[in-house]
DNA sequence: CGATTTTGACCAGCGC
DNA sequence: GCGCTGGTCAAAATCG
């Protein structure tokens, strides 16, 4: 069984054994990501009536990158689209969301964290390691589940419907507790309130969960934003439940900690942060977007730059200075999230985003 | 005509 | 060792 100390000697390989995996809606027969893809291969899987294609990156001749692309055999509709490795290749504009989100994704799931912390007190979600970002302003749900293979640890983001989101969180949680010896981190974006005990959406509020099933060595524990647009009163001085008050606030301390604490957890986040911000800036256009969500990651921010002393934090929320010179350009002022909304938001009979090739 | 897709064959890993 | 399965190769077919 390979170390995960190795890994760590080569930064590039463990992206190259890294998969990350994107679930969406999507009716075409693949997802538009920004790179150019050649189909290589295709084939029957077993218990999936619908075959799963084989891509390679062709934007760069040596690119290494390849992707699987598949329906999900319980849903149709949703496309199950596997990255691995790494572009050894600038990526164009339209091409750095996914793959900074990918790569930060891969590289979190890699560096083996350790940063779980003990809990305060607050309510959990779900049992396992499941690392997920909540936001109620979009319908975004990422999430992960165990890989089927130790030497190929894979990251889920899971950019489904919220009723089929649920559904997949709940899968994920039933096999990650039957099947607990592999590896798996979790990110999870979600406007499901069905998926959230409706305790949980009394307030925004962020919980970072310990939980370690069997000792997992790669557990960065469960990580959740929760905010509600109803609901934004997260820090105003006169919380009715004091608990809840100090609860959020001590999270937030907990948040900060467990982010300073690993740069891998830093980056995943704030790839992911950078979508629920730019969704709320950029997508939400009338609606003067998500203040309680924005709130909370300027605090955190504001926590972080206070913590480090050296304004990572503002960095990555405000600037999304890229984790990944090699991959990504996260810096880019219109982060270009649409690839993302486009497939959350779609509905059955709306087409309107759907992807093409420019 | 070059690029891409299709598709059967081949290979390696894994479980029994 | 054998069979199954996933992943890749490469020749043929198709497309623009």
């Amino acid at each position: 069984m390979r170390s995960i100390g190795d890994d760590e000697v080569a930064p590039q390989s463990q992206v190259k054994r890294a998969r990350v995996s994107v679930r969406a809606r999507c009716d075409a027969p693949t997802m538009n990501d920004g790179c150019q893809w050649r189909k290589y291969g295709q084939k029957i899987s077993k218990g999936n009536p619908c075959p799963r294609a084989y891509y390679r990156c062709t934007v760069a001749p040596a690119c290494p990158v390849r992707k699987r692309v598949q329906r999900c055999n319980d849903d149709m509709s949703i496309l199950i689209t596997t990255y691995e490795g790494t572009h050894s290749h600038p990526l164009p504009n339209s091409a750095t969301a996914m793959a900074s989100t990918t790569s930060a994704a891969a590289s979190m799931l890699l560096s083996g964290s350790s940063t779980s912390q003990p809990g305060v007190g607050c309510p959990t979600i779900a049992n396992g390691s499941n690392f997920s970002l909540y936001d109620t302003s979009t319908t975004k749900l990422f999430y992960l589940q165990n890989s089927s293979s130790p030497a190929f640890p894979t990251i889920t983001l899971d950019l489904t419907t919220p009723s089929s989101s649920s559904t997949h969180f709940d899968r994920f949680s039933s096999s990650f507790l039957s099947t607990p010896k592999f590896p798996s981190t979790n990110l999870n974006f979600s406007s499901s309130e069905s998926t959230i005990p409706p305790a949980l959406w009394s307030n925004g509020y962020i919980s970072y969960d310990t939980v370690l099933p069997n000792n997992q060595s790669h557990n960065i524990g469960y990580f959740s934003i929760l905010g509600k647009q109803s609901h934004e009163n997260i820090y105003q001085p006169h919380i009715a439940n004091n608990h809840q008050a100090n609860c959020q606030e001590s999270l937030t301390e907990t948040l900060t900690k467990a982010i300073t604490s690993d740069p891998s957890f830093r980056s995943v986040l704030a790839a992911a942060i950078s979508m629920v911000g730019s969704s709320a800036t950029h997508g939400d256009h009338q609606g003067g977007g998500n203040s309680s969500d924005q709130n909370l990651v300027q605090n955190v921010s504001s926590n972080l730059s206070a913590q480090n002393g050296k304004g990572w934090a503002s960095g990555y929320f405000n600037g999304l200075s890229s984790p990944n010179p090699q991959t990504g350009n996260l810096n880019h002022p219109s982060f270009p999230y649409s690839i993302f909304k486009s497939v959350a938001d779609s509905k059955p009979n709306s087409n309107t985003n759907r992807e093409q090739d420019t």
